[in-house]
DNA sequence: GTGAAAGCGCTAACAC
DNA sequence: GTGTTAGCGCTTTCAC
């Protein structure tokens, strides 16, 4: 830690060293044909030399091309599904090497309206963006105006009119009531997400639809939002318990409710799935490591990832299409929480 | 998706705008202060109108001064003890406004090469530093040669003679077996991890002291190595029960080979805890959540995070001392898997 | 307080 | 194949 910062060595240096010009070195190093391979291995002997390194802010700069950067906003790190995501997003730019700036929002708007503009600020050459719920128009605006491709993510802008990947909600929402009606479930309940997002109106959706199909009631005060937290599971569970007439099974939201569900169930000295049906969604890995392993539809997040970095760069290259969507079909992943003990 | 690239607003279009110098404008939108409360506005109001957006590579190119960018490299992100700690790195470095590149090794020294010259490449105002087993210094020396600050955490570089963050990994091992022995164990073996990290001869170190603390020997064939994976633990939990004269309990490197352990015990008709008391390190939110409950020897991530983000900054804002170390004291949390059948 | 000019490290024209 | 020149968008002297 003693040295002051050095000068770094510049890359007219290293043509000077290798005694060719400035533009015979920069072809060079960037490998471009049209040097012979005598100047290229001096140029590349040089930088060894001198210690160069490319600097790809100043490069950018000059050349207005395709940054080598894209950002990435998602909600929350501490929920495996978004982290199964940045998995998958982030082998994928690796490969086309491309590095991630990664902002997290934690829901919320005001960060989420930073985080854009500080991502903006590093001419990123595109963005993955796992919008905040409720949020307006404004930010994507923003971000498209200034000619940036952009990808959503999972949660969809009306009108948002832009590359889109996500599941399909509804199969999904459905499936899973299928699942609990085939059970003998006849009172289910839906708990967690908010209102505000577009895979709750999915998942709602799909919900009411197989309660339909299987001709039985929807009962409004049987859908109670919340946070999708696991201590959220903790409070829904509780409030669903407290019902004059409780249902026998819930559909969570999400895997980390349904596990926060599960968890308040067996302090409360029930067994999850005996006396209480309960069904997921996302398959994060907890969900199989649960006890009673937990029966979940499973949204693919590394492949939503993947197809999402391959939507961004084909924009990123230039295709000038209308807006594409990527649903993904989800998985009914059966497993131990669904048996009543009445059924 | 149709409109083409459109030409950035430039902050000399800004100042013609604003009827002002580009140098006033530049000064008013940094927020410095000898700049009129009234040109101020003007500026700004200026900026709004046009869509102005700043461009912090040319800044940092002209300036030379601090990038607002940290190079954060790490492992592999579906251990949730890298993402906590990504969590606590992330939130800091957001609190100063510095936006996080992120690389993952997986453990592989060949891209953590290409890694560090992708983020030096992007003139990064620091590193934090998880470095891969067996690395050598060479990575490490590239960085520091460009005068550009590190931590190095969990992990130490032997002579890496620069500021670390980790836990002390002897005393969490120690009392692990402490614990086991009090327990009642008297044959107990460590799984797990490769033997060229340095966490792990700290956490071994840790064992071997516990174990002749208490009088008891050493069988070195107690000491499996093995890959820090859930996939891990299956495979070595298999060779301790096929050893001739099996511990009754067994110290793993992590939680995630712990629960891969006992995954693997449950399968085989075994009940951790009961027939094989487990203890692990980490404390990784699935540790409180499966059945039993694992015992562990808590790392801290986020405050490993924190703590790694506090020493980089000062690094970032000039400091010139010695390299200092930050060793956090772990501590052990007892659950549910250590109490054996026949203690 | 504000402005004019120079230049950070690189690439893109265009010449030769 | 290689060299010359100009300039990307910004900050920094140093004047006024």
């Amino acid at each position: 830690m003693k040295q002051e910062k050095p000068k770094l060595v510049t890359l007219q240096e290293v043509a000077k060293h290798a005694g060719v010009s400035q533009t015979t070195a920069s072809l060079a190093i960037r490998g471009k044909l049209n040097i012979s391979e005598a100047t290229r291995q001096k140029v590349f002997a040089s930088m060894q030399n001198l210690g160069y390194v490319y600097d790809r802010g100043a490069a950018n700069l000059r050349s207005k091309g395709a940054s080598s950067t894209v950002g990435l906003i998602i909600p929350d790190l501490s929920n495996p599904f978004y982290t199964e995501l940045l998995i998958g997003i982030h082998q994928e730019l690796n490969q086309l090497g491309q590095t991630v700036i990664l902002g997290t929002t934690f829901d919320s708007a005001t960060v989420q309206d930073r985080l854009v503009s500080t991502i903006l600020e590093h001419r990123v050459a595109g963005i993955i963006f796992f919008v905040v719920p409720g949020s307006r128009r404004e930010p994507l605006d923003r971000i498209r105006r200034l000619g940036i491709p952009v990808v959503l993510i999972n949660r969809n802008l009306s009108e948002g009119h832009c590359d889109y990947v996500g599941i399909d909600n509804v199969t999904g929402g459905r499936s899973a009531v299928e699942h609990l009606v085939r059970k003998g479930h006849r009172r289910i309940a839906f708990l967690g997400g908010v209102s505000q997002l577009s895979s709750w109106h999915g998942r709602t959706e799909g919900y009411v639809s197989g309660l339909l199909a299987a001709g039985l009631d929807v009962d409004e005060s049987l859908i109670i939002e919340g946070p999708m937290t696991r201590e959220s599971g903790h409070v829904l569970i509780e409030k669903i318990l407290a019902l004059p007439t409780p249902p026998t099974a819930v559909l969570c939201y999400n895997d980390i409710i349904a596990i926060g569900a599960m968890m308040k169930l067996k302090e409360l000295g029930l067994t999850p799935g005996y006396d209480m049906g309960i069904v997921g969604f996302d398959d994060i890995p907890e969900a199989s490591i649960f006890s009673p392993r937990l029966t979940t539809v499973s949204s693919f997040p590394r492949r939503i990832g993947t197809h999402a970095v391959r939507l961004l760069h084909e924009r990123i290259e230039g295709l000038d299409s209308e807006p594409r969507s990527v649903v993904l079909q989800p998985e009914l992943i059966v497993r131990e929480s669904c048996s009543h003990k009445n059924l």
